[in-house]
DNA sequence: TGTACATCAGTGAACGCGCGTTCACTGATGTAC
DNA sequence: TGTACATCAGTGAACGCGCGTTCACTGATGTAC
């Protein structure tokens, strides 16, 4: 039986790697959810994922190495999404009530992600401190862009728009922030959400009154 | 000559004790600069504020708890300033840059203070957080209650004040803490005061249209 | 297909080190008379 | 003012422990022929 099929023949020992490479950042995830990275021991990751803490180095430097990879996991696929949200149709309400609920999921699928990159944002490693900053940073660029295609977005000096779209990226930081320190209860999340909709109300009032 | 005066007698001990309580939360300070307060060591603070390690018992639990202590005099005194900036005559524009001097100041009189809270506002200390959220809370009703009492407050309903005053308080803490990413130049802090302005411009326009 | 050799992800022992916490102590300061 | 006792901030030795990193290794997977 083993032997009868054209089996993938090259691979498995790569594809061995990678499982490994999962569970460490996995693990790192989970211990994260209660201290910061820069308390984060290398053997804590290797043990909790189930490896010898030697092997930890066939895939990461050391314990800073691996939370810059889980800022490019966390971070590196959320560019395109917010465009599609942000160029969505409807009136501007509807807009609003769309980006909180693109964070609402977010932070429902990857709590892990997000808690990471809310605590990491400010903290004591500089490099995934950096890392965090930079990719922030792109993001606030892209939503400008889009928002400089948007019709409300004419007649916008550059620094006003990068203004708004880094102010823009700050709130749904720090909705999805305040969506994780809710908790799972129904209630206060939608609590938070309903502030988050009101903030946005608010910074779009402005913004369309901003060439009066 | 060292038995002439009547002596202060009393209290040389407390003031003493004073003295090293400092020093042990100076050297923390010091250490934070670089470092979560997480993986901050008590022997670490110990040393370097000159004491032996087990003198650190006599002031604190542990290192919680004099972040805790740490939190309490980086917000404590904060309470009145920011009430004197809002309720300042003169037109909002003027308003916009009492608040942002102020905060300026704030960095650049305690510079370590500042960073310890950007740090640890989501940090990995749960104690130290949930302090940090309570005084920010706290200092979120009393800028509501300032705003309230303003003509420009007139017709509010109560959960749009306080979201208005959340707001206000998370702009001041992300300019505070990006004034300190842009380090001593004074031009990158010059840049960061300008678009901390132009977000304080852009969230005043929207309120006065609020009620429209 | 079969064989011989190369690669390399993961192992386990070993190292020196700084950690948090305990304990009995010291000696200056404080207090009662 | 002087004396005798109490308080208590800071000391220094000692403990067991988990840490990051090194090293030579194993054995399954990959490759060349």
């Amino acid at each position: 039986m083993s032997h009868s099929t054209g089996a993938p023949a090259a691979g498995v020992r790569q594809a061995r790697k990678q499982r490994t490479r999962r569970a460490l950042m996995d693990a790192a995830l989970a211990l994260l959810e209660d201290q910061s990275l820069g308390s984060l021991g290398l053997r804590e990751v290797a043990r909790t994922a189930g490896i010898a803490p030697t092997a930890f180095y066939r895939h990461f430097d050391g314990v800073a190495d691996l939370g810059v990879a889980l800022v490019d996991e966390a971070l590196g696929s959320l560019h395109g999404t917010i465009r599609t949200t942000l160029t969505a149709t409807g009136d501007s309400e509807e807009r609003i009530a769309g980006t909180v609920e693109l964070i609402g999921r977010l932070v429902a699928d990857s709590p892990a992600h997000v808690l990471f990159l809310a605590r990491e944002r400010h903290g004591g490693v500089r490099r995934v401190r950096e890392a965090i900053g930079g990719e922030l940073d792109r993001f606030a660029v892209e939503v400008a862009d889009t928002l400089a295609a948007l019709p409300e977005g004419r007649g916008w000096e550059r620094a006003d728009l990068l203004m708004l779209a880094r102010l823009y990226v700050d709130l749904m930081v720090t909705t999805a922030s305040a969506l994780l320190a809710a908790g799972p209860d129904p209630t206060a999340r939608e609590r938070v959400a309903d502030e988050a909709r009101r903030r946005l109300r608010l910074v779009t009032l402005g913004s369309r009154h901003w060439l009066d």
